[in-house]
RNA sequence: GGGUAGGUGGCAGAGUGGUCAAUUGCACCUGGCUGUAAACCAGGCGACUUCGGUCUACGGGGGUUCGAAUCCCUCCCUGCCCA
């Protein structure tokens, strides 16, 4: 039971640690204060609760008392993406840099304590430093390892296998990230399982460069029960910030197979809670009811628990009783009556053709009344309510 | 440097002169069902349209043909084998 502080920190949403637990666990039984970073990316992509995992990881650690760093990975930003096998994406300019840092941090304010006193995560950037290397530093850096090493991350190993292009400057991402640890001279580095390799190599770089033991620790990635990650390449985003009834309802369409995973990594909710739920779902309870609960605790944690309890409502009142919304956007009428404009006036359709399907499809409503003739003008005046599909409301000013 | 195989819709991956706006899977959208935005089932999924059609699309450019994603030329990009 003494180390029952450590289990959460060590156990609860943790998938492996480097080189060992039960070194990094003798190393904070002694009580000393260790210097920790995670890496992101300034992409301006909005946080979802993917990200959550791994930033409450890091919160656990703030509490306890050890320094957190967030690292923006500003210069990986600026010489553009690795791996983007299709869209050359065009580097980010240092604006867009620093507003993406920017928007990072506010979200991830949430989770993190940026202003604390005696003890506020760092922000640094890599480009601090990475951009000062010189061509031999790098060459260097590069000798550290070996062609072979390089080439067992499973990403170049698969895609060797399925005849896909590597691109050579992909290999010097984890030295990149590799040479951040050493830079900062951290003990300790927390990222997602995809993570793993390039973490790996900022544990070889600090040994070998500084002569340190760096620590890494792994979360596991939110997927569902086909593996699929929970994030913005599955679309199925569910962003922290925004409005709660999104988040609410964004929290109610996970599958049901993940439910208790998510519990796991990302609520409070005790260990024994989410057990006796196991227990509970064993036994017949409808899953939707055990999703209610994560929805308002997740609402709960990012923004309020009144938040949680109208957004739980709104659920409610929209999914259950196929009611409405409490606060619908409103919107000026369209200029023009004709009901596939009015669609895409109201920016409920992307174009007419989509604007057309919705209305044979039965997926258009003016004040609850089904609207499938696209042919006819409507005739909209201030209060009428539109409706597309399930969720999308929009109030006529 | 030589040889060879390829580049198709958000992704994966068929198609190899007309019936191709292009099979299928994933993702996405709508409907049904379930007091879940889960699961499952059905439909849809380029744009515009006076709903008859019209236009733009299969790496870029050019050509052959009544007609090309499909054939030819050329350029760009990638895999594999050899050196």
């Amino acid at each position: 039971m003494a180390e029952d502080p450590l289990f959460e920190l060590l156990d609860r949403g943790v998938d492996t640690i480097y080189p060992s637990r039960k070194a990094l666990m003798d190393r904070l039984s002694s009580g000393e204060k260790l210097t920790l970073y995670l890496g992101v990316d300034p992409t301006g992509a909005l946080l979802h609760i993917g990200h959550t995992v791994v930033l409450r990881k890091l919160a656990h650690f703030q509490k306890a008392g050890h320094k957190v760093i967030l690292l923006i990975g500003d210069f990986t930003g600026r010489i553009g993406d690795p791996t983007g096998k299709d869209k050359t994406r065009v580097p980010l300019t240092s604006e867009q840099l620093a507003e993406n840092a920017k928007s990072y941090q506010e979200q991830a304010a949430k989770i993190l304590d940026f202003d604390s006193k005696e003890n506020p995560v760092e922000i640094k950037h890599n480009a601090d430093w990475l951009a000062k290397l010189t061509f031999e530093e790098i060459i260097k850096l590069a000798a550290n390892f070996t062609a072979q090493q390089m080439l067992e991350r499973d990403m170049f190993e698969s895609r060797m296998k399925e005849g896909k292009p590597i691109s050579l400057h992909e290999f010097f991402y984890p030295l990149m990230q590799g040479y951040d640890s050493v830079a900062m001279n951290v003990d300790l580095e927390i990222g997602g399982t995809d993570q793993t390799f390039n973490m790996l190599a900022g544990r070889t770089l600090q040994r070998k460069i500084n002569d340190k033991e760096k620590f890494v620790i792994t979360v596991p990635l939110l997927a569902d029960s086909n593996g699929v990650k929970i994030g913005k390449t599955t679309g199925n985003v569910i962003a922290i910030s925004g409005k709660p009834s999104n988040l609410y309802g964004g929290v109610m369409s996970l599958g049901d197979d993940v439910l208790l995973q998510t519990f796991e990594l990302c609520t409070d909710v005790a260990i024994e809670d989410i057990a006796e739920m196991k227990q509970q779902l064993e036994d017949g309870m409808n899953p939707r009811d055990i999703k209610m609960r994560l929805a308002r605790e997740i609402v709960t944690l990012y923004h309020s628990a009144e938040d949680a309890v109208a957004a739980e409502e709104d659920f409610k009142s929209v999914f259950a009783d196929k009611g409405r919304p409490k606060d619908i956007p409103t919107q000026p009428a369209p200029t023009s009556m004709a009901p596939l404009d009015v669609l895409v006036g109201l920016k409920l359709a992307k174009s007419k053709s989509e604007a057309k399907r919705l209305f044979e499809q039965n997926g258009v409503r003016i004040n609850d009344e089904i609207v499938a003739d696209w042919k006819r003008d409507l005739s909209l005046t201030s209060g009428d309510v539109i409706q597309v599909g399930k969720r999308k409301f929009v109030q006529i000013q």
